[in-house]
DNA sequence: ATTTAAATTTAGACAAATCTAAAATTAAAA
DNA sequence: TTTTAATTTTAGATTTGTCTAAATTTAAAT
Protein backbone atom coordinates (compact mmCIF):
# COMPACT_ATOMS: atom_id res chain seq x y z
CA UNK A 1 0.00 0.00 0.00
CA UNK A 2 1.35 3.31 -1.10
CA UNK A 3 -0.31 6.43 0.70
CA UNK A 4 0.20 10.28 -0.51
CA UNK A 5 1.75 12.55 1.50
CA UNK A 6 -1.36 14.29 3.08
CA UNK A 7 -3.02 10.68 3.48
CA UNK A 8 0.29 9.41 5.87
CA UNK A 9 -0.08 13.14 7.36
CA UNK A 10 -3.40 12.51 8.48
CA UNK A 11 -2.95 8.79 9.16
CA UNK A 12 0.13 9.78 11.88
CA UNK A 13 -2.02 12.70 13.42
CA UNK A 14 -5.17 10.53 14.16
CA UNK A 15 -2.51 7.74 15.41
CA UNK A 16 -1.49 10.18 17.83
CA UNK A 17 -5.07 11.96 19.02
CA UNK A 18 -6.42 8.34 19.48
CA UNK A 19 -3.63 7.16 22.12
CA UNK A 20 -4.44 10.53 24.15
CA UNK A 21 -8.45 9.68 24.00
CA UNK A 22 -9.35 6.88 21.99
CA UNK A 23 -11.72 8.57 19.81
CA UNK A 24 -10.75 11.63 17.85
CA UNK A 25 -12.86 14.82 16.45
CA UNK A 26 -12.66 16.59 13.40
CA UNK A 27 -11.72 19.97 15.25
CA UNK A 28 -8.52 18.09 17.25
CA UNK A 29 -7.09 17.04 13.78
CA UNK A 30 -7.84 20.06 12.00
CA UNK A 31 -5.97 21.60 14.75
CA UNK A 32 -3.11 19.30 14.65
CA UNK A 33 -2.79 19.26 11.14
CA UNK A 34 -2.96 23.19 10.64
CA UNK A 35 -5.56 22.52 8.44
CA UNK A 36 -9.67 22.97 8.26
CA UNK A 37 -12.75 20.93 9.74
CA UNK A 38 -13.86 20.90 6.21
CA UNK A 39 -10.90 19.61 4.64
CA UNK A 40 -10.62 17.20 7.39
CA UNK A 41 -14.21 15.92 6.77
CA UNK A 42 -12.97 15.10 3.22
CA UNK A 43 -10.03 13.26 3.89
CA UNK A 44 -11.99 10.80 6.48
CA UNK A 45 -14.07 9.94 3.23
CA UNK A 46 -11.38 8.96 1.58
CA UNK A 47 -9.76 7.25 4.27
CA UNK A 48 -13.13 5.42 5.37
CA UNK A 49 -13.25 4.57 1.65
CA UNK A 50 -10.10 2.75 1.59
CA UNK A 51 -10.63 0.84 4.64
CA UNK A 52 -7.59 2.27 7.39
CA UNK A 53 -10.60 4.27 9.29
CA UNK A 54 -13.66 3.62 11.27
CA UNK A 55 -15.70 6.24 10.98
CA UNK A 56 -19.69 7.69 10.78
CA UNK A 57 -20.52 11.51 10.39
CA UNK A 58 -20.73 13.56 13.55
CA UNK A 59 -19.79 11.13 16.11
CA UNK A 60 -15.77 11.02 15.77
CA UNK A 61 -13.40 8.24 14.33
CA UNK A 62 -10.47 5.84 14.75
CA UNK A 63 -8.12 3.86 12.80
CA UNK A 64 -8.86 0.18 12.45
CA UNK A 65 -6.11 -2.09 12.42
CA UNK A 66 -4.95 -1.32 9.04
CA UNK A 67 -4.56 2.06 9.52
CA UNK A 68 -2.73 1.54 12.23
CA UNK A 69 -0.16 -0.69 10.61
CA UNK A 70 0.44 2.43 8.31
CA UNK A 71 0.35 5.09 10.50
CA UNK A 72 3.03 2.95 12.65
CA UNK A 73 4.96 2.80 8.91
CA UNK A 74 5.25 6.36 8.82
CA UNK A 75 5.61 6.88 12.36
CA UNK A 76 8.85 4.52 11.94
CA UNK A 77 10.58 6.06 8.99
CA UNK A 78 10.40 9.74 10.49
CA UNK A 79 12.29 8.59 13.98
CA UNK A 80 14.26 6.79 11.68
CA UNK A 81 15.30 9.66 9.49
CA UNK A 82 15.45 11.84 12.64
CA UNK A 83 18.39 9.39 14.07
CA UNK A 84 19.79 9.79 11.14
CA UNK A 85 19.87 13.42 10.66
CA UNK A 86 20.87 13.62 14.16
CA UNK A 87 23.91 11.21 14.69
CA UNK A 88 24.84 10.70 11.11
CA UNK A 89 24.82 14.26 10.09
CA UNK A 90 25.54 16.59 13.04
CA UNK A 91 21.91 17.72 13.19
CA UNK A 92 21.02 19.15 16.22
CA UNK A 93 17.89 17.55 17.89
CA UNK A 94 15.31 20.51 17.58
CA UNK A 95 16.28 21.16 14.25
CA UNK A 96 15.41 17.94 12.80
CA UNK A 97 11.34 17.92 12.90
CA UNK A 98 10.72 19.32 9.41
CA UNK A 99 13.19 18.00 7.51
CA UNK A 100 12.06 14.14 8.49
CA UNK A 101 8.24 15.40 7.90
CA UNK A 102 9.49 15.11 4.31
CA UNK A 103 12.03 12.40 4.20
CA UNK A 104 9.13 10.33 6.32
CA UNK A 105 6.88 10.41 3.02
CA UNK A 106 9.91 8.49 0.85
CA UNK A 107 7.78 5.24 0.10
CA UNK A 108 10.68 2.47 -0.78
CA UNK A 109 10.61 0.21 2.53
CA UNK A 110 13.61 -1.44 1.41
CA UNK A 111 15.41 1.79 2.01
CA UNK A 112 13.92 2.40 5.74
CA UNK A 113 14.99 -1.21 6.47
CA UNK A 114 18.95 -0.24 5.25
CA UNK A 115 18.49 2.60 7.20
CA UNK A 116 17.84 0.94 10.35
CA UNK A 117 20.44 -1.59 10.00
CA UNK A 118 22.69 0.99 9.13
CA UNK A 119 21.68 2.86 11.73
CA UNK A 120 21.82 -0.36 14.07
CA UNK A 121 18.16 -0.59 15.33
CA UNK A 122 18.17 2.14 17.19
CA UNK A 123 15.47 1.67 19.64
CA UNK A 124 14.39 5.28 20.65
CA UNK A 125 14.82 8.46 18.72
CA UNK A 126 17.08 11.55 19.55
CA UNK A 127 13.59 13.13 21.47
CA UNK A 128 12.95 9.54 23.31
CA UNK A 129 10.13 8.48 21.77
CA UNK A 130 10.11 4.68 20.86
CA UNK A 131 11.17 3.85 16.89
CA UNK A 132 8.77 0.75 16.15
CA UNK A 133 10.87 -2.05 14.28
CA UNK A 134 10.07 -3.49 10.73
CA UNK A 135 7.00 -5.22 11.76
CA UNK A 136 5.78 -2.26 13.37
CA UNK A 137 6.11 -3.58 16.60
CA UNK A 138 6.13 -0.89 19.65
CA UNK A 139 7.81 -0.31 22.82
CA UNK A 140 5.21 2.41 24.31
CA UNK A 141 6.78 5.35 25.51
CA UNK A 142 6.83 5.98 29.62
CA UNK A 143 5.30 9.01 31.04
CA UNK A 144 7.25 11.07 33.49
CA UNK A 145 5.44 13.88 35.95
CA UNK A 146 6.70 17.53 35.12
CA UNK A 147 8.47 17.57 37.39
CA UNK A 148 10.89 15.20 36.13
CA UNK A 149 10.94 17.43 32.88
CA UNK A 150 14.55 18.21 31.72
CA UNK A 151 14.90 21.59 30.63
CA UNK A 152 13.60 23.33 27.56
CA UNK A 153 12.28 19.16 26.54
CA UNK A 154 9.56 19.26 24.16
CA UNK A 155 6.47 16.95 26.18
CA UNK A 156 2.92 16.40 25.83
CA UNK A 157 0.26 16.43 28.88
CA UNK A 158 -0.89 13.06 28.79
CA UNK A 159 -2.37 12.52 31.91
CA UNK A 160 -3.29 14.98 35.36
CA UNK A 161 -2.46 12.54 38.34
CA UNK A 162 -5.11 14.44 41.23
CA UNK A 163 -7.97 15.47 39.64
CA UNK A 164 -9.33 18.23 42.17
CA UNK A 165 -11.89 20.86 41.38
CA UNK A 166 -8.98 23.07 42.23
CA UNK A 167 -6.25 21.82 40.82
CA UNK A 168 -7.85 21.30 37.43
CA UNK A 169 -9.34 25.25 37.49
CA UNK A 170 -5.63 26.27 38.21
CA UNK A 171 -4.44 24.35 35.03
CA UNK A 172 -7.82 25.26 33.19
CA UNK A 173 -6.49 28.75 33.94
CA UNK A 174 -3.29 28.38 32.65
CA UNK A 175 -3.91 26.54 29.65
CA UNK A 176 -2.32 23.14 30.37
CA UNK A 177 -4.89 20.53 29.64
CA UNK A 178 -4.57 17.09 27.71
CA UNK A 179 -2.31 16.90 24.81
CA UNK A 180 -1.10 20.19 25.95
CA UNK A 181 2.45 21.04 24.51
CA UNK A 182 5.32 22.61 26.21
CA UNK A 183 8.29 22.56 27.69
CA UNK A 184 9.90 23.96 31.01
CA UNK A 185 11.72 27.30 30.41
CA UNK A 186 13.57 27.50 34.05
CA UNK A 187 13.83 25.77 37.14
CA UNK A 188 14.16 27.67 40.66
CA UNK A 189 15.77 25.42 43.52
CA UNK A 190 14.44 27.92 45.89
CA UNK A 191 11.16 26.18 46.30
CA UNK A 192 11.39 24.23 43.00
CA UNK A 193 8.73 25.89 41.17
CA UNK A 194 9.23 25.89 37.16
CA UNK A 195 8.52 28.22 34.60
CA UNK A 196 7.06 26.85 31.41
CA UNK A 197 6.08 27.96 28.13
CA UNK A 198 2.96 26.88 25.72
CA UNK A 199 3.12 27.56 22.42
CA UNK A 200 1.90 30.49 21.49
CA UNK A 201 1.67 31.59 25.28
CA UNK A 202 3.47 33.56 27.41
CA UNK A 203 4.89 31.49 29.79
CA UNK A 204 3.30 30.72 32.79
CA UNK A 205 4.89 29.11 36.62
CA UNK A 206 3.54 26.21 38.56
CA UNK A 207 4.77 25.22 42.19
CA UNK A 208 6.35 21.60 43.09
CA UNK A 209 3.04 20.51 43.93
CA UNK A 210 1.73 21.23 40.38
CA UNK A 211 4.21 19.76 38.87
CA UNK A 212 5.00 16.24 40.53
CA UNK A 213 0.82 15.84 39.29
CA UNK A 214 1.07 16.66 35.93
CA UNK A 215 2.38 13.83 33.78
CA UNK A 216 3.95 14.62 30.31
CA UNK A 217 5.77 11.96 27.74
CA UNK A 218 8.66 13.51 25.61
CA UNK A 219 6.53 15.13 22.41
CA UNK A 220 7.85 14.01 18.73
CA UNK B 1 13.18 28.71 -4.40
CA UNK B 2 11.23 25.94 -3.37
CA UNK B 3 9.66 23.88 -6.99
CA UNK B 4 7.45 21.40 -6.92
CA UNK B 5 8.78 17.93 -7.53
CA UNK B 6 6.84 18.04 -11.30
CA UNK B 7 8.50 21.17 -11.29
CA UNK B 8 11.91 20.03 -10.66
CA UNK B 9 11.80 16.73 -13.01
CA UNK B 10 11.34 18.93 -16.03
CA UNK B 11 13.61 21.36 -15.53
CA UNK B 12 16.09 18.16 -14.78
CA UNK B 13 15.07 16.26 -17.69
CA UNK B 14 15.43 19.63 -19.96
CA UNK B 15 18.86 20.32 -18.67
CA UNK B 16 20.24 16.71 -19.71
CA UNK B 17 18.44 17.19 -22.95
CA UNK B 18 19.75 20.28 -23.65
CA UNK B 19 23.29 19.41 -23.14
CA UNK B 20 22.85 17.28 -26.18
CA UNK B 21 21.07 19.66 -28.69
CA UNK B 22 21.25 23.21 -27.68
CA UNK B 23 17.80 23.49 -28.02
CA UNK B 24 14.62 21.12 -26.80
CA UNK B 25 11.62 20.11 -28.08
CA UNK B 26 8.26 19.38 -26.40
CA UNK B 27 7.82 15.94 -27.77
CA UNK B 28 11.40 15.20 -26.83
CA UNK B 29 10.86 15.81 -23.42
CA UNK B 30 7.69 14.36 -23.28
CA UNK B 31 9.37 11.32 -24.30
CA UNK B 32 11.97 11.97 -21.45
CA UNK B 33 9.38 12.16 -18.97
CA UNK B 34 6.78 9.42 -19.83
CA UNK B 35 3.94 12.29 -20.84
CA UNK B 36 2.21 13.63 -22.96
CA UNK B 37 3.22 16.19 -25.00
CA UNK B 38 0.51 18.32 -24.10
CA UNK B 39 1.14 18.76 -20.03
CA UNK B 40 4.57 19.63 -21.32
CA UNK B 41 3.54 22.53 -23.22
CA UNK B 42 1.37 23.50 -19.72
CA UNK B 43 4.04 22.99 -17.34
CA UNK B 44 6.31 24.62 -19.77
CA UNK B 45 4.19 28.24 -19.93
CA UNK B 46 4.14 27.94 -15.96
CA UNK B 47 8.19 27.59 -15.85
CA UNK B 48 8.31 30.12 -18.31
CA UNK B 49 6.04 32.97 -16.13
CA UNK B 50 8.53 31.78 -13.35
CA UNK B 51 11.51 32.58 -15.49
CA UNK B 52 13.25 29.40 -15.40
CA UNK B 53 13.23 29.10 -19.12
CA UNK B 54 13.35 30.84 -22.69
CA UNK B 55 10.41 29.39 -24.65
CA UNK B 56 8.53 30.92 -27.25
CA UNK B 57 5.59 29.23 -28.63
CA UNK B 58 6.28 26.91 -31.66
CA UNK B 59 10.13 27.22 -31.34
CA UNK B 60 11.78 25.08 -29.07
CA UNK B 61 13.13 26.11 -25.25
CA UNK B 62 15.51 26.11 -23.36
CA UNK B 63 16.71 27.06 -19.64
CA UNK B 64 18.34 30.71 -18.89
CA UNK B 65 20.53 30.53 -16.08
CA UNK B 66 18.25 30.61 -13.31
CA UNK B 67 16.61 27.47 -14.65
CA UNK B 68 20.23 25.64 -15.28
CA UNK B 69 20.82 26.79 -11.60
CA UNK B 70 18.04 24.96 -10.05
CA UNK B 71 18.41 21.85 -12.25
CA UNK B 72 21.85 21.47 -10.96
CA UNK B 73 20.46 21.28 -7.40
CA UNK B 74 18.58 18.73 -8.45
CA UNK B 75 21.07 16.79 -10.30
CA UNK B 76 23.50 18.00 -7.01
CA UNK B 77 21.04 15.85 -4.76
CA UNK B 78 20.11 13.14 -6.84
CA UNK B 79 23.73 11.92 -7.14
CA UNK B 80 24.43 11.94 -3.53
CA UNK B 81 21.64 10.16 -2.47
CA UNK B 82 22.37 7.80 -4.84
CA UNK B 83 25.97 7.74 -3.70
CA UNK B 84 24.43 7.08 -0.02
CA UNK B 85 22.27 4.86 -0.92
CA UNK B 86 25.51 2.35 -2.37
CA UNK B 87 28.15 3.65 0.01
CA UNK B 88 26.26 3.36 3.07
CA UNK B 89 22.89 1.56 2.46
CA UNK B 90 25.01 -1.61 0.55
CA UNK B 91 21.91 -0.92 -2.66
CA UNK B 92 23.35 -2.20 -5.54
CA UNK B 93 24.07 0.70 -7.84
CA UNK B 94 21.47 -0.87 -10.90
CA UNK B 95 18.68 -0.66 -7.96
CA UNK B 96 19.27 2.94 -6.23
CA UNK B 97 17.64 5.46 -9.49
CA UNK B 98 14.29 5.33 -8.36
CA UNK B 99 14.87 5.76 -4.85
CA UNK B 100 17.29 8.26 -5.27
CA UNK B 101 13.70 10.05 -7.71
CA UNK B 102 12.01 10.56 -4.65
CA UNK B 103 14.98 11.66 -2.15
CA UNK B 104 16.23 14.64 -5.29
CA UNK B 105 12.92 16.16 -3.94
CA UNK B 106 13.91 16.60 -0.31
CA UNK B 107 13.82 20.24 -0.10
CA UNK B 108 16.60 21.42 2.48
CA UNK B 109 19.65 22.67 1.33
CA UNK B 110 21.09 22.41 4.69
CA UNK B 111 20.70 18.40 4.41
CA UNK B 112 22.07 18.42 1.14
CA UNK B 113 25.01 20.23 2.20
CA UNK B 114 25.46 17.95 5.53
CA UNK B 115 24.87 14.61 3.50
CA UNK B 116 27.99 15.46 1.06
CA UNK B 117 30.00 16.38 3.65
CA UNK B 118 29.34 12.83 5.38
CA UNK B 119 29.92 11.52 2.56
CA UNK B 120 33.18 12.85 2.09
CA UNK B 121 32.63 15.46 -0.87
CA UNK B 122 32.17 12.75 -3.94
CA UNK B 123 32.98 13.56 -6.57
CA UNK B 124 30.97 11.08 -9.07
CA UNK B 125 28.26 9.40 -8.24
CA UNK B 126 27.70 5.36 -8.62
CA UNK B 127 27.22 5.63 -12.64
CA UNK B 128 29.98 7.51 -12.52
CA UNK B 129 28.65 11.04 -13.35
CA UNK B 130 29.83 13.95 -11.65
CA UNK B 131 28.32 15.57 -8.45
CA UNK B 132 27.75 19.45 -8.37
CA UNK B 133 29.43 21.28 -5.69
CA UNK B 134 27.44 23.50 -3.41
CA UNK B 135 27.84 26.16 -5.55
CA UNK B 136 26.48 24.26 -8.88
CA UNK B 137 30.20 23.51 -10.14
CA UNK B 138 30.71 20.70 -12.43
CA UNK B 139 33.01 18.55 -13.48
CA UNK B 140 32.88 17.92 -16.61
CA UNK B 141 34.20 14.58 -17.40
CA UNK B 142 35.32 13.65 -21.07
CA UNK B 143 33.74 10.30 -21.47
CA UNK B 144 32.32 8.79 -25.43
CA UNK B 145 29.65 6.48 -25.72
CA UNK B 146 30.48 3.17 -26.38
CA UNK B 147 29.04 3.08 -30.30
CA UNK B 148 31.94 5.81 -30.98
CA UNK B 149 34.81 4.22 -29.24
CA UNK B 150 37.60 3.29 -31.86
CA UNK B 151 37.93 -0.77 -32.31
CA UNK B 152 40.22 -2.36 -29.73
CA UNK B 153 41.11 0.40 -27.75
CA UNK B 154 41.00 -0.29 -24.01
CA UNK B 155 38.30 1.47 -22.14
CA UNK B 156 36.83 1.31 -18.74
CA UNK B 157 32.53 1.92 -18.38
CA UNK B 158 32.62 5.34 -16.45
CA UNK B 159 28.47 5.84 -17.22
CA UNK B 160 25.08 4.50 -18.23
CA UNK B 161 22.94 7.01 -19.76
CA UNK B 162 19.43 5.53 -19.89
CA UNK B 163 19.20 3.65 -16.72
CA UNK B 164 15.34 2.05 -17.38
CA UNK B 165 14.65 -1.23 -15.44
CA UNK B 166 15.42 -3.53 -18.63
CA UNK B 167 18.79 -1.70 -20.22
CA UNK B 168 20.26 -2.23 -16.49
CA UNK B 169 19.32 -5.99 -16.64
CA UNK B 170 20.43 -6.49 -20.15
CA UNK B 171 24.07 -5.21 -19.09
CA UNK B 172 23.90 -7.39 -15.44
CA UNK B 173 23.58 -9.94 -17.96
CA UNK B 174 26.29 -9.69 -20.14
CA UNK B 175 28.40 -8.65 -17.05
CA UNK B 176 29.11 -4.92 -17.80
CA UNK B 177 28.72 -2.77 -15.21
CA UNK B 178 30.52 0.64 -13.77
CA UNK B 179 34.13 0.22 -14.01
CA UNK B 180 34.42 -2.67 -16.58
CA UNK B 181 37.41 -2.99 -18.95
CA UNK B 182 36.45 -3.45 -22.07
CA UNK B 183 37.21 -3.31 -25.98
CA UNK B 184 35.18 -3.16 -29.46
CA UNK B 185 36.50 -6.23 -31.03
CA UNK B 186 34.11 -6.24 -34.30
CA UNK B 187 32.18 -3.41 -35.56
CA UNK B 188 29.45 -4.82 -37.71
CA UNK B 189 28.02 -2.08 -40.32
CA UNK B 190 24.60 -3.81 -41.05
CA UNK B 191 22.80 -3.21 -37.72
CA UNK B 192 25.75 -0.97 -36.04
CA UNK B 193 26.20 -3.75 -33.08
CA UNK B 194 29.38 -4.59 -31.84
CA UNK B 195 31.09 -7.59 -30.57
CA UNK B 196 32.56 -6.53 -27.30
CA UNK B 197 35.40 -8.25 -25.36
CA UNK B 198 35.51 -8.31 -21.42
CA UNK B 199 38.63 -9.63 -19.77
CA UNK B 200 38.65 -13.83 -19.04
CA UNK B 201 35.20 -13.60 -20.79
CA UNK B 202 33.57 -14.89 -23.85
CA UNK B 203 32.82 -12.06 -26.05
CA UNK B 204 29.23 -10.44 -26.05
CA UNK B 205 27.46 -8.62 -28.43
CA UNK B 206 25.88 -5.71 -28.00
CA UNK B 207 22.93 -3.50 -30.08
CA UNK B 208 23.31 -0.28 -31.51
CA UNK B 209 21.15 1.03 -28.84
CA UNK B 210 22.55 -0.45 -25.94
CA UNK B 211 25.99 0.83 -27.25
CA UNK B 212 24.97 4.45 -27.30
CA UNK B 213 23.84 4.12 -23.77
CA UNK B 214 27.22 3.12 -22.32
CA UNK B 215 29.64 5.53 -22.07
CA UNK B 216 33.07 4.80 -21.37
CA UNK B 217 36.41 6.71 -20.68
CA UNK B 218 39.77 5.85 -22.04
CA UNK B 219 41.23 2.86 -19.99
CA UNK B 220 44.65 4.08 -18.48
C1' DA C 1 3.94 25.59 -54.54
C1' DT C 2 0.45 22.88 -52.85
C1' DT C 3 -0.66 19.12 -50.25
C1' DT C 4 0.28 16.02 -46.57
C1' DA C 5 2.24 14.83 -42.37
C1' DA C 6 4.31 15.77 -38.02
C1' DA C 7 4.78 18.64 -34.11
C1' DT C 8 2.81 21.74 -31.00
C1' DT C 9 -0.63 24.24 -28.74
C1' DT C 10 -5.38 25.24 -27.16
C1' DA C 11 -9.78 24.03 -25.20
C1' DG C 12 -12.09 21.65 -22.07
C1' DA C 13 -12.21 17.90 -18.59
C1' DC C 14 -10.74 15.42 -14.36
C1' DA C 15 -8.63 13.99 -9.81
C1' DA C 16 -6.50 15.34 -5.46
C1' DA C 17 -6.28 18.38 -1.83
C1' DT C 18 -7.54 22.34 -0.09
C1' DC C 19 -10.62 26.49 1.06
C1' DT C 20 -15.01 29.56 2.41
C1' DA C 21 -19.68 30.05 3.46
C1' DA C 22 -23.84 27.99 4.52
C1' DA C 23 -26.57 24.13 6.31
C1' DA C 24 -27.19 20.24 9.46
C1' DT C 25 -26.41 18.00 13.73
C1' DT C 26 -25.12 17.59 18.47
C1' DA C 27 -24.12 19.60 22.95
C1' DA C 28 -24.66 23.20 26.39
C1' DA C 29 -27.17 26.78 28.76
C1' DA C 30 -30.93 29.32 30.25
C1' DT D 1 -37.08 21.98 27.38
C1' DT D 2 -36.38 25.41 24.41
C1' DT D 3 -32.90 28.31 22.82
C1' DT D 4 -28.22 29.18 21.87
C1' DA D 5 -23.72 27.84 20.81
C1' DA D 6 -20.30 24.77 19.17
C1' DT D 7 -19.14 21.16 16.09
C1' DT D 8 -19.35 18.90 11.92
C1' DT D 9 -20.71 18.29 7.30
C1' DT D 10 -22.13 19.73 2.63
C1' DA D 11 -22.00 22.59 -1.46
C1' DG D 12 -19.43 24.88 -4.46
C1' DA D 13 -14.91 27.08 -5.75
C1' DT D 14 -9.71 27.03 -6.44
C1' DT D 15 -5.00 25.28 -7.51
C1' DT D 16 -1.79 22.04 -9.48
C1' DG D 17 -0.81 18.70 -12.57
C1' DT D 18 -2.45 15.77 -15.71
C1' DC D 19 -5.26 13.99 -19.78
C1' DT D 20 -7.89 13.62 -24.66
C1' DA D 21 -9.43 15.54 -28.73
C1' DA D 22 -9.44 19.19 -31.80
C1' DA D 23 -7.17 23.18 -33.85
C1' DT D 24 -2.99 25.49 -35.26
C1' DT D 25 1.59 25.98 -36.90
C1' DT D 26 5.73 24.26 -38.96
C1' DA D 27 8.16 20.92 -41.78
C1' DA D 28 8.33 17.48 -45.48
C1' DA D 29 6.98 15.51 -49.79
C1' DT D 30 5.16 15.39 -54.12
Amino acid sequence: MKFSASKENHLKAIFHLQLEQGIVTTNALAAALQTRPASVTDMLKKLKDQKLLLYERYKGFRLNNEGKKAAIQVIRKHRLWEYFLVKKLQFGWDEVHEIAEELEHISSKKLVDRLDAFLGFPDTDPHGDPIPDSQGRFLQRRQISLSELPLNKPAQVSAISSQTTEMLELLQHKHIQLGTRLEIRKKFPFDNSLEVKIRNRPPVTLSAQVAKNVLVKDDE
